[in-house]
DNA sequence: AGTTCGCTGAGT
DNA sequence: CTCAGCGAACTG
């Protein structure tokens, strides 16, 4: 950028690893580098990427100094960006390279793409004419430059029939430049329809990004009130404007169906980021972002740190989705960094849910986010009849998980040749195999949680580091053979009991553990959709986004799961999670039903969920919250440590308060409740940090990190939300 | 992160 | 005395 001025003697470059701050390079005579620059420079025995930064160049022995070897050839990296950089590594605590890293993730991008060579008609003809070569010319006469297997292959003959024309002259080499990576995005390619309701949002959202300034707004709308099309309104606007647009969705490999309605409105898909991409699309995508020719991103969390040029919108859809939560290296959630981002950027954030999380309501009840609501769905979905069944008054049969009043609703809409899911977040057989001879119980010996079976396949496997053992026949304790019993339900058990009342029903079961991946995945959902099941048994991932539009009956297994395990978010989330679940009915125009097997039917989050009154919860959460001083309104500095064994989380929480005697609360969970990512990781260990002011705990991590090598390699943060605090 | 350094303890 | 195996330290 103009503003930067040129470094000439030495520099400061952030380098993509655990740096606490920028290393100092000399630059060679004649080399002009300014801040933003992507330079290649020798670290050790290698040559890493890395960005010239701010400030001074610190003084370094000049015996260390080492030459700056090359600046690629690429825009320089945004100044609004190194201070996103700079912000992320100070509020998460991480070294500013590991931030810095996470923005040079496209390595060979920052080398201009090469022009391809390609062929282009002269006036020149051919010495003979053959049927090949008469295709050849008449896909050519547009007179524009092909490659040539594009060529060739468009009219149908080998590329060596266009190489023998090149020959003759008949054909020139040309040099094609790359192609981009998308077509530029119409904003008047189909008008959007809206309601009125949806025309006062969208105009909202409208007037945010015109007026050009931050600005944070709630966009709050039950399912199926066509949220999307309310916030492409937003996205229209600051394309007319001439700015870049990120679009963040949770899981993107799996929004096929979000790639579509964008292209409905604006006539092309947009360009995709996220972690399946092919490398060589990866780094066209990057550059073509960096240069300004992508005007608009559909990605996961990381392409937050795409270099854009001219960004003017940042969309967050399903605001509150866990997996905007990056759980290694940085530990960030994406969803307050995107705030972050268009507050240092000067530009509106539209946060999009029919669930929002309870930080985001705080946030907008005490006025620092704007909200808008959009309360109905559209005509043709009527909203489902959602009940409670209450298991103790009518209780499964025995050895079974289904109460009858399901079975027989299951019954009824299978007559009418209508569809059922059943929900049950738990993959596998059974979450606890035992021994009915001595009591045994399989645990993981890796990491001391129970292994779960999976029938299917014939294993025990441990859902938290994916430990995998064959089932035995015998005992491994007390030898006895044919005594080991499933306690419990999973998917593939609800599956057995479902085919056992309804051996003549099509029935699906819908888990991660799905051979043949995303792909396949996608395919079973487009048969379900067509009508290939009756009953269709499935884990959190049916809960997400898909349209099933013969499906009139939703049950879910066991409604109380998740919210007993020790999670001061989990009525939030078991909220959210059912009502996404029971969103699934009802979008059919047809008179559909939903019903929560539970024991608890007064608890709030099923009485929320059945009075269709999220209200009710939202009130009730954060009253509780403030009460107990639980997130967004924590009030202390507690840490929880988890490790892969209660006893190493016990021994590391006994070293912190040696380390911080200062600290309030030092909490310990057991393997059942570390997360899934700790033990994929190196780190031993870490602590998750709840409520509290931030700034608090930066002094208290910090004199922590302060107290010990020992501490600091194994020490990972995880900070909840002070909503106050990055605003 | 990726590499080298240096200590410990088993092995020739 | 050598060398694998591991953790700690360093990278400009």
């Amino acid at each position: 950028m103009s503003q930067d001025s040129p470094f000439s003697s030495a520099a400061p470059v952030l380098v993509p690893m655990p740096a606490e701050r920028p290393y100092t390079y000399a630059v060679p005579e004649g080399m002009r580098v300014v801040p933003g620059s992507i330079v290649r420079v020798p670290l050790g025995p290698r040559q890493v990427a890395g960005v010239v930064w701010d400030g001074g160049a610190e003084p370094v022995d000049v015996r260390k100094l080492r030459p700056i070897e090359q600046v690629f050839d690429c825009p320089p990296i945004s100044r609004d960006m190194r201070r996103f950089v700079d912000w992320v590594s100070q509020y998460t605590l991480s070294p500013p390279g590991m931030v810095a890293r996470m923005l040079l993730r496209a390595p060979e991008a920052f080398d201009p793409e090469p022009w391809t060579e390609g062929v282009k008609l002269t006036d020149q003809r051919p010495d003979r004419m053959t049927g090949a070569r008469e295709r050849v010319l008449a896909a050519a006469s547009d007179g524009f430059a092909w490659t040539r297997s594009g060529l060739a292959h468009a009219a149908g003959v080998s590329s060596s029939v266009v190489d023998g024309l090149r020959e003759q002259g008949v054909f020139e080499a040309v040099m094609i430049p790359p192609r981009p990576v998308v077509a530029a995005p119409d904003t008047a390619y189909a008008a959007a329809e809206l309601t009125p309701d949806q025309r006062a949002a969208a105009d909202d959202l409208r007037a945010g990004v015109e007026a050009d300034g931050f600005g944070v707004t709630l966009l709050d709308g039950v399912t199926g009130s066509g949220k999307t099309e309310v916030y492409f309104e937003a996205v229209a606007a600051a394309l007319e404007k001439g700015r870049q647009v990120l679009i963040l969705l949770p899981e993107i490999a799996l929004t096929h169906a979000f790639l579509e309605r964008f292209q409905n409105r604006f006539g092309v898909k947009p360009a995709e980021w996220h972690s399946d991409l092919p490398p060589r699309m990866r780094e066209r995508v990057w550059r073509q972002v960096a240069e300004g020719a992508v005007k608009v991103v559909a990605g996961a969390r990381s392409a937050l740190f795409l270099p854009f040029r001219e960004l003017g919108l940042i969309v967050v859809d399903e605001e509150h989705d866990p997996a905007y939560k990056q759980e290694d290296r940085v530990f960030y959630n994406a969803r307050d960094m995107a705030v972050v981002r268009a507050h240092i950027g000067g530009f509106p954030v539209v946060l999009a849910s029919a669930t929002p999380s309870v930080e985001s309501r705080v946030n907008a009840s005490q006025e620092r986010y704007g909200r808008v609501v959009l309360s109905s769905r559209f005509a043709d979905a009527a909203l489902p009849d959602l009940r409670t069944i209450d298991m103790r008054r009518s209780p499964p049969a025995r050895g079974g998980f289904l109460s009858p009043l399901l079975l027989q609703r299951m019954a009824a809409t299978l007559e009418k040749g209508e569809q059922s899911l059943l929900f049950l977040n738990r993959r596998g057989y059974a979450p606890l195999t035992l021994c009915r001879a001595c009591g045994h119980r399989f645990g993981c010996p890796v990491c001391s949680s129970w292994l779960v079976e999976h029938r299917f396949r014939g294993q025990l496997i441990c859902h938290h580091c994916g430990h995998t053992q064959k089932r035995p026949d015998a005992c491994p304790e007390c030898g006895t053979l044919d005594h080991l019993v499933a306690c419990g339900p999973g998917v593939e058990r609800i599956a057995e009991e479902v085919v056992a009342h309804f051996p003549e029903a099509r029935t699906i079961v819908l888990s991660s553990d799905i051979m043949g991946g995303v792909r396949r995945l996608r395919l079973e959902l487009e048969a379900i959709a067509n009508g290939d099941a009756d009953i269709v048994i499935g884990t959190q991932l049916v809960a997400k986004g898909h349209n099933f539009p013969n499906m009139t009956l939703v049950g879910v297994v066991d409604a109380d799961l998740g919210l007993a395990n020790g999670d001061p978010r989990a009525s939030e989330r078991t909220f959210q999670l059912l009502s996404q679940v029971t969103g699934r009915a009802g979008r059919t125009g047809k008179k559909s039903l939903g019903l929560l097997q539970t024991y608890q039917p007064d608890h709030p989050v099923m009485q929320a969920i059945v009075s269709g009154d999220s209200e009710l919860f939202y009130e009730r959460e954060i009253g509780e919250r403030e009460r107990t001083g639980l997130p967004p309104f924590g009030r202390l500095a507690g840490l929880i440590v988890s490790a892969p064994t209660r006893a190493e989380a016990e021994g590391h929480a006994r070293a912190l308060r040696l380390a911080a005697p200062n600290a309030s609360d030092i909490f310990v969970l057991g393997p059942a409740e570390a997360p899934l990512s700790l033990l994929n990781g190196r780190h031993r260990f870490r602590l998750l940090i709840h409520g509290g002011r931030r700034s608090d705990m930066q002094g208290f991590i910090k004199a922590m990190l302060a107290a010990g090598p020992k501490v600091r390699g194994q020490i990972r943060v995880q900070v909840d939300i002070d909503p106050q605090s990055f605003l």
